[in-house]
DNA sequence: GCACGGGTTGACCAAATAGTCAAGTCGCGC
DNA sequence: GCGCGACTTGACTATTTGGTCAACCCGTGC
């Protein structure tokens, strides 16, 4: 077991673990035995669970964000169908966690201000991937021109809170139904054949 | 201080304690000591701190809920401007904790049967506030005969997203942002005068 | 072959956790 | 004024928490 493997190791637990039970509810325990590392062999990596936490938030959940919004932009032209195509598609999505970044949100942000200011930069990114898509749907013609940051919040506004509601009832038809109505929402904006 | 007295201080003290820091993160101590009771009062009136939460869910999250939607149909009609009215007004939120409903299905749903059951029977009682007031205003004639459920459905996901968005940021204008969206989105099925 | 140091091991610690309980206090019915 | 029972008090416990640390392992450079 290299050192990159033990250090990927407790990232990765971490992140599982923070995902299914929050940052508070995550025992080092839990994450140590996960990993199959012992606890000072963490101290080693990591000064402590926070920052722990926080890299996970930047390799696991910034990283993960950025390949798949990427996968969008660079498929080239028409880019709203394989948005949308994305958007639909549930299998990578655990309805009974729901969303990894929206949990920290509303379980850190106003607890501490070291994951308040690392969540905050993870959903501007997450919107400037939006905006990013609806930008290039404009450059090529798939809508008219608008105000391409105002969509962006609030489909991401739709997407957390489909997410959220999905989990609240059990029903991943919720999450599907919201982006059907969005994409319908959007439609007005869309550039008539 | 009064049996009742005791009671609703406990109540209140969880309820404020479980918004703040999440139902794990709330210690039974502090709880306590804002409530200024001891700990053999409580487990007088409570079997343990899970059921003084769910306690505190009833009596104050679903009443409020209640209230707060109640208040718009008494209104009588027209239904809309009132129901907008109280979404853009601001003065009851606290976007740094977000929705207590919320925060408690992100961290509680996926991990404890008895939280999913009760917080599943306050979003749908929430959705079903929503579809009331919908139903309400297609009987006035504000509204277009529609799905109201779906639409019920969909404007508490904008709700929920967009505060959720708010607490990200820390941007009260994204929450006032969606909700006028929402609007503009509810308006195509608005009778045009 | 030995010193250096990154990485590992797991026992240990103080603090905090939810929950228990025996001993009370107090008001109300009799 | 006595007894009953609802309510209170706060010390106590068992367990879990995040974090520390001294000893150790072992590959690499010299």
């Amino acid at each position: 077991m290299t050192k990159e493997n033990t250090r990927q190791r407790l990232i990765d637990a971490a992140y599982e673990e923070i995902y299914s039970h929050g940052y508070q509810g995550a025992a080092l325990a839990d994450i140590l035995k996960r990993a199959g590392v012992h606890k000072g062999s963490m101290y080693h990596f990591f000064a402590n669970k926070k920052e722990m936490a926080l890299s996970a938030v930047h390799e696991k959940i910034e990283e993960r964000l950025d390949a798949r919004y990427r996968a969008v932009l660079d498929g080239g032209a028409p880019y709203l169908p394989r948005f949308f195509a994305m958007l639909h598609d549930t299998s990578e999505r655990d309805f009974r966690r729901g969303c990894p970044i929206a949990n920290l949100v509303q379980e850190m942000s106003n607890l501490d201000e070291d994951f308040d200011r690392a969540l905050k930069a993870v959903y501007d990114r997450f919107r400037e991937a939006f905006r990013g898509i609806y930008e290039r749907a404009v450059a090529s013609g798939e809508l008219v021109a608008c105000d391409t940051g105002r969509l962006a919040r609030f489909s991401l506004i739709v997407l957390e809170g489909a997410i959220l509601s999905a989990k609240a009832t059990g029903e991943p038809s919720d999450y599907l139904e919201a982006v059907d109505m969005l994409e319908e929402y959007l439609s007005r904006y869309c550039q008539s054949a």
